[in-house]
RNA sequence: GGGCGUGUAGCUCAGUGGGAGAGCACUUCCUUGACAUGGAAGGGGUCGUAGGUUCAAUCCCUGCCACGCCCA
């Protein structure tokens, strides 16, 4: 027997534990079914389970189960990221819990350590995606630090850099000044932050009193200023341009350059230029052959380069002083208030600073060629459509890919250096030596670059280094290209864009036929998440409280397309009572003896009822399947949401009680095999959805008998079992019982009170449906007897009137009952009916309304126009009756 | 500044070229033999705004307003 409710927190790791065991998991490459694959985007071994997560692995798990069941040969392919300076971050920390520092420990004792953080620490994210009821094949788990990656990452690079793809240039990147490295753009977050706008004036050599004002919001970056910049149009200052002037805190003379980048109407219209330390500016003065002066080192304190007592300042520190000495000096025109954009490091959030220095860089601009194209062409098709505009716009102004930082924790660069500085880029050292060997006709030390690749670099590779490559393995060519890809947007530069770069190039094939783009899970008030805000809900503590079942549902059912996800913990508990409702469904099946039966067939059932369950059943399977297999995932939760709790429980349980308890033995035995069925598809449409409480209903459904549910067939339903004519009678029927309780309670009758019904002017379908479910209508009305009667007249003055499609049926209320209340709610009813008339009406007096829709449309609004005369003439005659017009 | 998206019931959100929906919240009633994590009934919306297309617009098009996100 079924306890009262279901006990997630005891029933789901014991199912886990028997998926795993069963092999339900894995994939079998040399299976004669069609493959099917995704590939999880790998968390960071880092990461602890959020929000983001669990809606990203519930939508994969959903399409995984889903496919598994409709009988392909699932990989799903997880996998964890080494993160690399993520990681780094959190062993240095440890490290210096114990007073150590990575530099006195030594690279190769650090790299030691950070792998034994990862064998202790580093399970913690693929223990908790098992606690969501993920089930990709754990036995193909991958590190992109695995050896097998680590190789595919040196071929890559070591193919791009013969190519030319890879080169080193000494540019300006955005360096972090707390981290130690060089990042990319995309690692780069830029504030909204308030400043100042500060007027310094420059004297003009030669013109004593002349000045040319600049305006700046670094003024500490002065000292390396090699030019002004004034707009060749800006009349105010035409007359300077070629002159010199003084740079202000130094001694060096400066030329007036004239540019486009300095833009008039901002500021003074006068801009100093400081190629070394700025972007724009690099460009500008590359432009005028100006010369950089770096004045910071890799803490971002100024160096050697800048006057004797700014020495050694810290940029923040140096900004005060300069700004201190300008105003003595008289220099400081004005200060005027400034919001302005400032960089800073995603994961340090120190300020970044622009740096000059040499690094590595992917010629991204060539590699995205095709994976523009592939996309144009609908090799892969991004799902909502509209995020292919993002990823457009990102691939056709991509910039260079600075891909080396300046860390220990990651994939070492394979280039190795002469001593005379030239490089050797080979997969191994021997290639190196044997290159250099070649190169110099004798061997020759060898060092090798100490930088480590971006983390993305080798997560690029992902959807096929996990697969084997570069070895030309079974798995690779069975299950590259992926299926289906999901993940959130704001990964879309980041990781989709450099998969689809790399796919295509090495591959020669996109590495995925479908992007699924999901939204954000925000609080309920539509905040982002985050541990400064507090408002972060944590799934681990939801699946303890409410199930992982209701998480999962509540996740797929608010995951409509193009929307942020806003979690509310009232629709988590909405849908803990949902899977209470299954449950105790099932319950009501165990208790009524209704099993399985395999000989059963829906097709041939000869209840009404059970003509039309079944039917209802096929239609909500029908609509879905066909919703996965769209990704909207939302509609697929309602259809079976709504079948369930507003179809199976609300009605069909309701129907068969009369009928399991009467004394017709073969309808009861055909109600119980169909109750059995319908409960028996059931679990299995729900369960990629609701994986724990479906498997574990199924184990007590097929009594044990029918395997798992995670390894069985999903529900082929046929159409032909939508039955018209069923639907029509019970929907009648419904609609009759609803309609004698809204009036009862209109009427103040009290829900206990057993009353006497009287039918009158019933058509023949009418009569014939009241007859065959006498027993249901008076269960769920409430009435003791339905007596068919000649007429309605004379309505007594105990009576109630209820006007029905197709019927009048009078209450007995055996007393009086309120004459003047029964007329108002009859007129009422009559004014609704009214309106409704009028409305269809004056539809079908307009003549561009006949010649022009649709003859459907015409025919409809006949159809109802006829329904609401005949409900009309039923309460004016029943008005009439009690004397009220 | 460029791009994208969103405005529908008190809240969170579905949805459709022709009769406005769900969940939660709210009101009233009900411990009936699956379930009070339940059942029954009910109140509540000029579908942001102004135009346009159409026989017909909450839905398609345009402008505007508000909000959100991404990029510069």
């Amino acid at each position: 027997m079924l306890d009262k409710t279901f006990d997630p927190g005891a029933i789901e790791p014991v199912i886990y534990a028997a998926w795993e065991k069963s092999g339900a998991f894995a994939c079998d490459p040399k299976s004669s079914k069609r493959p099917y694959c995704i590939a999880m985007p790998p968390p960071n071994v880092t990461g602890s389970l959020h929000m983001g997560h669990a809606l990203n692995h519930t939508l994969q798990d959903i399409l995984t189960r889903f496919e598994r069941m409709r009988g392909r040969d699932v990989l799903w392919q997880p996998g964890t990221d080494h993160a690399g300076i993520a990681t780094q971050m959190v062993v240095e920390r440890n490290l210096a819990a114990e007073n150590i520092d990575r530099r006195t420990l030594g690279r190769a004792k650090f790299i030691e350590r950070v792998w034994q953080w990862k064998a202790e620490s580093g399970g913690t994210i693929t223990r908790q995606l098992r606690s969501l009821g993920a089930s990709p094949d754990w036995s193909r788990e991958r590190f992109t630090m695995d050896e097998g990656l680590s190789a595919a990452v040196r071929k890559v690079f070591v193919s791009l850099y013969k190519e030319g793809l890879i080169y080193r240039d000494k540019r300006l990147v955005n360096w972090d000044p707390k981290l130690h490295t060089a990042v990319s753009d995309l690692e780069v977050e830029s504030r909204e932050t308030k400043g100042s706008l500060w007027y310094i004036k420059y004297p003009v050599v030669g013109r004593d009193g002349t000045f040319i004002t600049v305006a700046t919001t670094r003024p500490e970056t002065m000292l390396g200023d090699t030019g002004v910049a004034v707009n060749p149009e800006d009349e105010r200052y035409k007359h300077l341009i070629g002159k010199n002037v003084v740079l202000p805190l130094t001694t060096r003379h400066i030329p007036i350059v004239a540019d486009e980048h300095a833009d008039p109407t901002a500021g003074s219209g006068a801009v100093k230029i400081t190629p070394a330390h700025d972007f724009n500016d690099f460009e500008v003065g590359r432009r005028h052959n100006l010369p950089l002066i770096n004045i910071f080192d890799r803490d971002a304190k100024l160096n050697d380069s800048v006057p004797e007592r700014y020495r050694g300042m810290d940029r923040f520190a140096a900004r005060k002083q300069v700004l201190a000495d300008l105003e003595a000096s008289g220099l400081l025109e004005k200060t005027e208030p400034h919001t302005l954009m400032v960089p800073y490091g995603d994961r340090s959030g120190v300020v970044i600073e622009p740096w000059l220095t040499d690094q590595w860089y992917v010629n991204a601009k060539e590699l995205a060629k095709a994976a523009i194209d592939a996309v144009e062409r609908g090799a892969t098709v991004f799902v909502p459509r509209q995020w292919e505009n993002t990823f457009f716009e990102w691939m056709r102004n991509i910039q260079p890919w600075c891909i080396s930082r300046q860390i220990w924790w990651g994939h070492q660069i394979p280039a190795w250096y002469a001593p005379d500085g030239f490089v050797f880029v080979e997969e191994t050292e021997e290639a190196a030596k044997a290159a250099a060997r070649a190169h110099y006709g004798e061997d020759v030390a060898l060092r090798r670059d100490e930088d480590v690749l971006d983390t993305w670099f080798s997560s690029a590779l992902w959807p096929f280094s996990t697969l084997g490559w570069p070895d030309a393995t079974p798995e690779l060519a069975r299950y590259y290209p992926t299926d289906v890809l999901v993940t959130g947007f704001d990964i879309i530069f980041f990781w989709v864009a450099r998969m689809m770069m790399m796919g295509c190039k090495f591959m020669g094939e996109v590495p995925f036929r479908t992007v699924y783009i999901h939204a954000l899970v925000r609080d309920e008030r539509g905040q982002k998440m985050s541990k400064s805000k507090g408002n972060i809900v944590d799934p681990l503590a939801i699946v303890g409280k409410y199930g992982c079942d209701a998480l999962r549902f509540t996740l797929t059912a608010l995951a409509a397309q193009g929307r942020d996800v806003k979690l509310a913990e009232s629709r988590i508990e909405g849908y803990r009572n949902f899977a209470t409702k299954l449950w105790n469904a099932a319950r009501f099946a165990e208790m009524n003896e209704c099993k399985l039966d395999p000989k059963f067939d829906p097709a041939k059932a000869k209840l009404r009822l059970n003509k039309w369950i079944a039917g209802s059943l096929a239609q909500a399977a029908l609509r879905a399947t066909e919703a996965l297999e769209a990704f909207e995932f939302n509609a697929a939760a309602d259809a079976l949401y709504h079948f369930t709790w507003g179809t199976f429980c609300d009605w069909y349980v309701e129907f068969s009680k009369p009928v399991l308890t009467g004394a017709d033995e073969a309808a009861r035995a055909e109600t119980r095999a169909t109750t059995a069925w319908v409960l028996g598809r059931l679990v299995h449409l729900l369960h990629p959805i609701m994986p724990f409480v479906t498997e574990e209903l199924w184990k007590h459904l097929a009594g044990g008998q029918g395997g798992l549910l995670i390894k069985s067939q999903w529900p082929a339903l046929d159409a032909e079992l939508i039955d018209r004519d069923a639907s029509a009678e019970m929907d009648w029927v419904v609609a009759l019982i609803a309609q004698i309780r809204t009036v009862r309670a209109e009427m103040n009758v009290p829900p206990a009170q057993e009353i006497a019904a009287y039918v009158t002017e019933a058509g023949g379908d009418e009569t014939a449906w009241l007859a065959r479910h006498d027993a249901l209508v008076r269960r769920l009305a409430r009435l003791t007897r339905i007596h068919p009667v000649a007429t309605a007249a004379p309505a007594k003055q105990n009576t109630i009137q209820v006007v029905v499609e197709g019927a009048l049926l009078l209450l007995d209320l055996a007393g009086a009952i309120d004459v003047g209340k029964e007329r108002a709610r009859l007129q009422k009813e009559a004014k609704n009916v009214r309106a409704e008339l009028d409305k269809i009406a004056a539809k079908l007096g307009n003549e561009q309304f006949l010649a022009k829709a649709k003859a459907e449309a015409v025919d409809e609004q006949r159809e109802r126009q006829a329904e609401a005369r005949a409900a009309l003439s039923r309460l004016d005659a029943a008005l009439a009756r009690i004397g009220g017009a």
